[in-house]
RNA sequence: CGGGGCGUGGCGCAGCCUGGUAGCGCACUCGAUUUGGGGUCGAGAGGCCGCCGGUUCGAAUCCGGCCGCCCCGACCA
C-alpha cells in the first residue's frame, strides 16, 4: 500500500554525469539507488523492494531443493583465511580489532561454513546438506564501475553443498542448476548458463549464469546447442589460404615491419599465413614459446590451463637472450620449447627470422620446428561448431557454480568417518547468484527511450495508479475508490497521489517501469473506461470501469 | 597498477586560459493560475567554489601537495 506523496522515491530528469551504463542512469535517475562511495550503494525503497522480490525468488527455489537458510558473520577471524591460502588475495579487505587481532571481511563464505561442517559433520550419516544465506560480501574491487554492476560491496545468495563423494556432488549440482534455471526465468531475464574456468577458487567444474547485455563485462561464445564462456570456448576456426611450405624456409628482409598485419600486407598473404609468437615464462618450465595463427589471439586461460601452471609473459630482455630480437622472433632454429595453437594447419606460414627486419617464408610446422600442440586461442566471431557458425555477446555474470571437491575441506579439517571407519574429506560445492546484478541486467536489457521497463516478477510493485486533477475532485475520489479495489485482488499497487502535473507523473511512472499503469482522469468518468498503458511496449488498452480491478489483475497475470 | 578526465547550491553545467561583484537551467519555498504528457506568471531561499599550503593588496581562477569520484585497460572468489 503505497502513496507517492509521501514516499521517497527521488526521481531526476538527468542522469549522474559521469555514469555509462543504461542500469546506472536509470536506476539512479529511478529513485531505485543512491552512492555513498566508489563502488558503495544505497538502495532506496523502491529499488530495495526489487532486490527483496528477487531475493525471494531465489529463496523459494533453494527451498524446494533442501536449502536450508541460515546467516554467517560478515567480519571473520583471519585464521581460516590463512588455512586456505585465501588471506593472499588482493580484493580481500584485512582488518585488526582494538586488541590487535587479524581480521578480514568477507568476501564469500567457504571459510567459515567449512568450519562449521568440520565442527559438526562426524560420520557420513550427517550428509548430505545444502546451507545458503543471503548476506553482505566485501571486495577491495580495483575498479568499481557501472553503478551496482560491480561495487566493493553486494548481497549474495551463496549456497555450500557437503557431500561424501563426487557423486553425491554431482546430484546437488544438478540441483542447483535446476535451480537456479528456474530463478532466472522466474526473474524474467533472457540470460545463458554456460561452462566457465574454475578460476582462482580451483575445483572440478564450473557454470556461469549469464545475462546478455551491452554494459556487461563478460563474454560468451553461443552456437546451437553451445554456450561457454569466451574464457574457456573452443570452436574450429575460419579456413585460411596459405601458400606452400617450401623446403627451406626463405629469408625475406621485413624492414621495420613488426606487427602481424604489416608484416601480411607487405608480403601479399593473409594475416592468418602469418605465425604470432607470444613468449611467456611459465613458473616451473621456464621459457616457452607460444603460437597461433595471426589472426588469433591467445586467450591466457586456456593457455594457463593447458600448462596447468601459470606464467608471465617474457620480458624484452629474456626474449632477446634466448630468442631472438622482440618483433622478429619465431620457431625456427630456436632452442626454447614450443607450443603450437591447433588452428595453425599444414602450410607455409611467415615466422619471424630472429634476426632484425627480416622473417622467414615457406615455414612449415613439424618439417622445420618441432613443436607440442594444444588448444590456446580464443575463439572468434564467425568461427564455427558443427558447421554452425558461433556469435560472441557480451553479458554480465548473475551467477555461478562451482564443484570445488576438497578445496575447503582439506585445510579446514572438515572430515566424516565412511562405513568402515575410514576418515574421508567432505566433497564440496559452491553457489553464488546477485540479487543487484539481476536487478541491474534487467534494466539493461528492457530499458527503452523512456526508462525501466520491469519483468512483472521484479517490479518494485504491480501496478502504478496515475491519479490526476487535484485533490478533492470527483476524479481523486475514483482514484481512491479504485485503489481500494485494487489492494483486494492482492496486487501490489503504488498510487501516484501527488498534487503534480500529468506530464511529470507519467514521465516518472515511465521511468519506474512498473508493468502496468492506470490513469484515472476526467476522461475516465466521462467514459467510463479505465486507461490501461502496458509498459513494455507502451500499448494502451481500456477497460470498463464496473469490474476494473479483476480485469487488471486478469490483464497483468499475461505479462512477462 | 598503467592511461585519460572531473570536483563550483539537491541535479546538470558555465566561469578558470587573461586573479577583483560567484552565474545559468532544472529542482526547492511562498502566492496566483493550470491538471491527459515534465505548463505559465510573480516573489524568494540556498554555495568552506573538494581539502591543506603557497604566490598576491586580493585566489573558484595561478603554483605545490593531498583527498575524492568517473571512464578505458590490466585485474575480477
Amino acid at each position: 500500500m503505497t502513496r507517492l506523496d509521501r514516499y521517497f522515491l527521488p526521481t531526476e530528469k538527468q542522469p549522474p554525469s559521469d555514469a555509462e551504463a543504461i542500469s546506472h542512469k536509470l536506476m539512479v535517475r529511478a529513485g531505485l539507488i543512491r552512492q555513498v562511495g566508489s563502488g558503495l550503494w544505497s538502495w532506496l525503497p523502491a529499488g530495495w523492494r526489487v532486490h527483496q522480490r528477487i531475493v525471494q525468488i531465489v529463496r523459494e527455489e533453494m527451498d524446494r531443493i533442501g536449502g536450508q537458510e541460515m546467516l554467517m558473520p560478515v567480519l571473520h577471524p583471519a585464521e581460516p583465511w590463512r588455512r586456505t591460502g585465501r588471506i593472499a588475495i588482493d580484493e580481500l579487505f584485512k582488518l585488526q580489532d582494538r586488541k590487535g587481532a587479524d581480521m578480514v571481511l568477507a568476501m564469500t563464505h567457504e571459510e567459515i561454513v567449512t568450519l562449521h561442517a568440520a565442527q559438526s559433520v562426524r560420520s557420513y550419516r550427517d550428509l548430505q546438506k545444502i546451507l545458503y544465506h543471503f548476506q553482505v560480501k566485501e571486495r577491495d574491487e580495483p575498479r568499481p564501475r557501472a553503478g551496482v554492476l560491480r561495487t566493493r560491496e553486494f548481497i549474495m545468495k551463496d549456497a555450500y553443498t557437503f557431500d561424501r563423494d563426487q557423486a553425491g556432488l554431482d546430484e546437488n549440482y544438478a540441483k542447483h542448476i535446476t535451480a537456479y534455471d528456474r530463478m532466472l526465468e522466474r526473474c524474467g531475464l533472457e540470460w545463458y548458463r554456460v561452462e566457465s574456468d574454475v578460476g582462482m577458487m580451483g575445483g572440478t567444474g564450473a557454470h556461469e549464469y549469464m545475462a546478455p547485455c551491452a554494459a556487461g563485462e563478460n563474454e560468451v561464445a553461443l552456437a546451437p546447442g553451445y554456450a561457454a564462456s569466451v574464457e574457456i570456448a573452443s570452436a574450429t576456426p575460419q579456413p585460411v589460404d596459405l601458400p606452400p611450405p617450401l623446403d627451406e624456409p626463405e629469408l625475406v628482409p621485413t624492414p621495420g615491419l613488426t606487427t602481424v598485419e604489416e608484416v601480411a600486407r607487405s608480403l601479399g598473404v593473409p594475416d592468418g599465413a602469418v605465425l604470432k609468437a607470444y613468449p611467456i615464462m611459465a613458473v616451473d618450465r621456464g621459457l616457452i614459446l607460444v603460437l597461433v595463427r595471426g589472426d588469433h589471439r591467445v586467450n591466457e586461460i586456456k593457455l594457463r590451463n593447458q600448462l596447468k601452471e601459470d606464467f608471465r609473459p617474457a620480458r624484452e630482455d629474456e626474449i632477446a637472450e634466448r630468442i631472438g630480437p622482440p618483433g622478429f622472433i619465431g620457431p625456427v632454429g630456436v632452442d626454447v620449447p614450443i607450443l603450437l595453437d591447433e588452428a595453425v594447419g599444414d602450410g607455409g606460414y611467415i615466422t619471424g627470422a630472429n634476426r632484425p627486419d627480416h622473417h622467414l617464408r615457406g615455414v612449415e610446422p613439424g618439417r622445420h620446428f618441432p613443436f607440442e600442440r594444444a588448444d590456446v586461442r580464443r575463439v572468434e566471431e564467425g568461427d564455427t561448431l558443427a558447421g554452425h557458425p558461433i556469435r560472441i555477446e557480451t553479458a554480465i555474470e548473475v551467477g555461478n557454480i562451482f564443484k570445488l571437491g576438497t578445496r575447503y575441506s582439506e585445510p579446514l579439517g572438515a572430515t566424516y568417518l565412511d562405513e568402515k571407519g575410514q576418515t574421508q574429506a567432505i566433497v564440496m560445492g559452491s553457489y553464488g547468484i546477485g540479487p543487484a546484478r539481476i536487478a541491474a541486467a534487467a534494466v539493461e536489457q528492457f530499458a527503452d527511450e523512456r526508462g525501466i521497463s520491469w519483468p512483472r516478477a521484479i517490479a518494485p510493485w504491480d501496478v502504478e495508479l496515475v491519479g490526476l486533477g487535484r485533490y478533492g475532485t470527483e476524479e481523486r475520489a475514483l482514484a481512491e475508490r479504485l485503489y481500494e479495489e485494487l489492494q483486494a485482488t492482492g496486487l501490489e499497487i503504488v498510487y501516484d497521489d501527488r498534487d503534480a502535473g500529468p506530464g511529470e507523473k507519467f514521465a516518472d511512472a515511465e521511468l519506474l517501469g512498473v508493468p502496468l499503469r492506470l490513469t484515472v482522469g476526467k476522461r475516465t468518468i466521462a467514459s467510463g473506461e479505465l486507461e490501461v498503458q502496458i509498459r513494455r511496449g507502451q500499448e494502451t488498452r481500456s477497460v470498463p470501469l464496473e469490474g476494473a480491478a479483476p480485469a487488471v489483475a486478469e490483464l497483468w497475470r499475461t505479462l512477462p
